[in-house]
DNA sequence: TCGACTCGTAGAACAGTGTTCGTCCAAGGA
DNA sequence: TCCTTGGACGAACACTGTTCTACGAGTCGA
């Protein structure tokens, strides 16, 4: 065996080494990561590449986009919203309640993910159980198909827009903004309005600003379904509704 | 009068011509019209410096920020949004509905502007107004204080979201994709779902696409209403609510 | 009238971004 | 064995928001 030829200087060895080969999912694995650490702009094809050892052009093998990248990360994280074993229709309200908190818990737990389902069309496949139960839950209770159908959508709408809401008061938070200050500050300025032109709103500076994202959250939920129970065949509404107290009720 | 010095060549002058001076009022005039030119990815500081016949820098005397431009041109699209003269208690659904359409129909005039609004808090002044006047009336109509308040949380999101969502689509549009052919493609999407784990989904699939934009968001209005209404002490719903028919009642 | 002193105007540059090009290497098939 | 194929990837392109720094014109006080 003769003795190996010393490398040439300039011409390197192409790479060091990938620990892992490349592929979608420790891609989308990656991403991931990178987002829990850094939030949704801390992910970018530099730094998911970076993560894995390599350059941005490399993930273009496996991700033809970031914009697909992002849908299968939204996809990824979906997948760990836990959902209960079987639609409940005697306490369908309650159950669809408990959906949405799981969801928010879920969503916000990976810092502002949620920007990337507004105005998507969920269809990635966990995305789609979540839908597949829904419906079968709302059919059960009695609803019109066409309501069903057109209620998910408002359902999803109003799970996403809150995750993102709060998902901007985390991050906010995170960037160190005292939340008790910047509270103080909404308040005085409200107070603050000319009460000729604002004279309601002024007025109103406690009740407007009172209540923790959960109690808004769960009020906006609230009101949806009741408006959902209002579409109720007189049949169904006999029996699946037991109208539920709530402390805001006159 | 002595002859003029002619111009040192390489000393040229500083700038050709900004026409008029620049302003605040005027950077988010051109803004807008840019946003309506090219949509909201296409207000970029150097498009609408060029625009002004000048360089981004000179941006920055003015407007503090990009965020801060957007939250201009918010305000300024917000601005455009016509509201009634005055609150009709007797007619509050009718009333909210049209403030819905016409604030749809403002922000979806203006491209994908409405994703500036989805997360940031409504401080400008036409904000403020809109706000005022459905405040005061809702409580007119005899909601409690804290209802109201927390109504107009979900109201603001509901139209927000569904101009975005609105906007996507119109997107999508402009940029050359057949509306038809796309919805057919999600049709077969759908039914082409293995039946034993979305067998609700999957016969559903007509349902699920039915309606255009405008009923689907008149449906989501129209629900949370009705939940609203639920929220009446048994006195104003007495005179106040006329309970009205709708096609999809049982 | 003359300096000083602002303040709006910009060119250049910085540190990023998503994406594409063309080249390289290694594995698989004929 | 050669040849093809497809993943890897350095370099580059055309951008982005923002800052630095110098320059010009105007105003104000002396």
């Amino acid at each position: 065996m003769p003795a190996q030829m010393p490398e040439i200087p300039w011409h390197k060895p192409r790479k060091a080494e990938p620990r892992q080969p490349l592929s979608r999912s420790l891609i989308v694995e990656t991403a991931v990561r990178v987002l829990d650490a850094e939030g949704l702009s801390g992910v970018t094809m530099r730094r998911v590449a970076q993560e894995l050892g390599t350059g941005p052009a490399s993930l273009y093998a496996h991700v033809s986009n970031k914009e697909e990248l992002l849908d299968l990360v939204l996809e990824r994280v979906t997948s760990e919203i836990r959902m209960p074993a079987r639609p409940e229709p005697g306490r369908w309200k309650e159950q669809i309640t408990e959906i949405c908190f799981e969801a928010q818990r879920v969503l916000t737990s990976h810092r502002d993910v949620s920007l990337v389902s507004l105005g998507s069309i969920p269809l990635g496949e966990s995305q789609l159980a979540i839908t597949e139960f829904l419906l079968d839950l709302l059919l059960q209770v009695g609803l019109p198909p066409q309501v069903a159908a057109w209620a998910l959508d408002g359902l999803g709408q109003l799970i996403d827009t809150d995750a993102y809401e709060a998902s901007v008061y985390a991050e906010r938070i995170a960037r160190g903004t005292d939340i008790g200050e910047y509270f103080g500050q909404l308040h005085s300025f409200l107070l603050a309005l000319p009460a000729d032109r604002f004279p309601v709103l002024q007025g109103m500076a406690d009740t407007m600003l009172a209540g923790g994202g959960d109690e808004r959250y769960a009020f906006k939920i609230e009101v949806f379904l009741r408006g959902l129970e209002s579409y109720l065949p007189a049949g169904a509404r006999a029996d699946r509704h037991r109208p539920s107290r709530h402390r805001l009720d006159a």
